[in-house]
DNA sequence: GTGTATGCAAAGCTTTTGCATAGGT
DNA sequence: ACCTATGCAAAAGCTTTGCATACAC
């Protein structure tokens, strides 16, 4: 049976209150704000539970390394800004199915990244 | 001044011998067919020296890690088949770069995974 | 009370770095 | 001969794991 700790219900409302793909870092930093004893080796162990559970998805950032989102957000992608550093979910999709499917190939999945310059920063 | 070693030749040659974005063990493995003596800190430094002199490039790849491959090869994207875990080149770009950038966002640069089977595997 | 989850520390990986020496120019 | 690049080993990151204890149920 999955127990319902403190830590890991302070975890989700870390992602629940930023609403953007998080570093580890950043969950522990602000997870510590709401339970100051909070360990780094928690953090990975509920991550992965979350992953597991179909909460979480991991993502491979090409700048970041490794951050974690919330599921359910439906088909989306991500833009990185080169200024501040964040990443931004986009809702909506420019790939062109078809044109993505080449000769012979059999498309199941893709995956986008956009970088530039976010509002804020411009 | 920047040395040609035998080593740095071998590991340039990997890239021109497989057409394909490589992982570092990759590389060291098929180094080493060329210098047995060939030495994974060598491999790293190297990779590193090549990325500055802009002949090689790093991807992060979703599901690999880390990937180089070579640039020139102009603006395209890359397929992961799930089957053989082998990663190809793909020409062209799905991309309407006009849908692609949101309000308020500037849009630089973008990069597309696309995920299935390859022909080989189908 | 029972057994899972936590905190801490140690161990695994991957990547980087320091240092003596081999080797490119 | 000079001085960069290599090989080896140690160190630095990031992530996982073992173990005693805290705490959710």
């Amino acid at each position: 049976m999955r127990r319902n700790t403190i830590q890991k219900t302070a975890i989700e409302k870390v992602f629940r209150q930023h609403e953007r793909p998080l570093g580890i870092d950043e969950v522990v930093t602000y997870g510590r704000e709401l339970v100051k004893s909070l360990n780094q080796a928690t953090v990975y162990r509920n991550l992965k539970i979350l992953i597991e559970d179909g909460w979480l998805e991991r993502i491979a950032h090409p700048v970041l390394g490794v951050l974690y989102e919330r599921t359910g957000k439906g088909h989306h992608h991500h833009f990185y800004c080169r200024e501040c550093d964040l990443t931004f979910d986009l809702p909506g999709c420019p790939v062109n199915e078809d044109d993505a499917t080449p000769e012979g190939f059999i498309v199941e999945d893709h995956e986008l990244f956009l970088f530039g310059i976010c509002p804020s920063c411009d």
